[in-house]
DNA sequence: TAGGCCATCTGGTCCT
DNA sequence: AGGACCAGATGGCCTA
């Protein structure tokens, strides 16, 4: 006992899909009709004309987000490049990627601070050996985003990003990022 | 074949 | 009133 769906009604918003769709989807979905749900008559005329266009804005919106997380997909740095990540993973990633740059700033200033010290104090003494500990979050702190220094990463994550590239590894991101001056 | 991912439709809600 | 946003439902495609 399905809602009906109506095969007949293709012309109602399904118009301007088929040629863009192909262009935007390299993976997926052939340009064939999809599900109908609702009444098989589209209800009153006005009440469908309104449907029709809220569709149209409704398929517009999920495809411009579509486009954001394509260009987010171009900025990341991708590993396995023929396998393209799904929009989750796309996420997630970009979050440890994110967190991974800001721990690298934070690790540059940390060190700066420490070059500045030892020129000025050529005999620290025993203070030097805890600026290491990048845990401390003594007050240094210049950008970090301010929630806590070890954030708990998308711990449930069932799938990939961490196995590209674990947050934890703040190091690798050393190959990639330019020099802060 | 089951499960994951995706695109689309749809109705509800909030905002302008 | 109409648009934007959202979440649920549904069906297609792909892969293990």
């Amino acid at each position: 006992m399905d809602l009906a769906l109506s095969d007949t009604d293709t012309s109602s918003g399904f118009s301007a899909r088929s040629d863009d769709e192909n262009s935007r989807s390299p993976c997926a979905t052939s340009p064939v009709m999809k599900k109908r749900r609702g009444r098989a008559d589209g209800g009153p005329p006005v009440k469908r004309n309104r449907r029709v266009k809220a569709n149209d804005r409704e398929r517009n919106r999920m495809h411009s987000l579509n486009d954001a997380l394509e260009i987010l997909r171009e900025v990341l740095p991708a590993c396995p490049e023929e396998t393209k990540m799904t929009k989750i993973e796309t996420l997630r990633f970009a979050h440890n990627y994110i967190w991974a740059l800001s721990e690298t700033l934070r690790n540059a200033d940390l060190e700066a601070e420490r070059s500045f010290h030892r020129a000025e104090a050529p005999n620290p003494g025993s203070s030097s050996s805890e600026a290491w500990s990048c845990s401390s979050s003594s007050s240094s702190s210049s950008s970090s985003s301010s929630s806590s220094s070890s954030p708990v990463y998308c711990a449930s994550s069932p799938g990939s990003p961490e196995n590209y590239f674990q947050p934890q590894d703040a190091m690798f991101l050393r190959a990639f990022v330019p020099p802060v001056y």
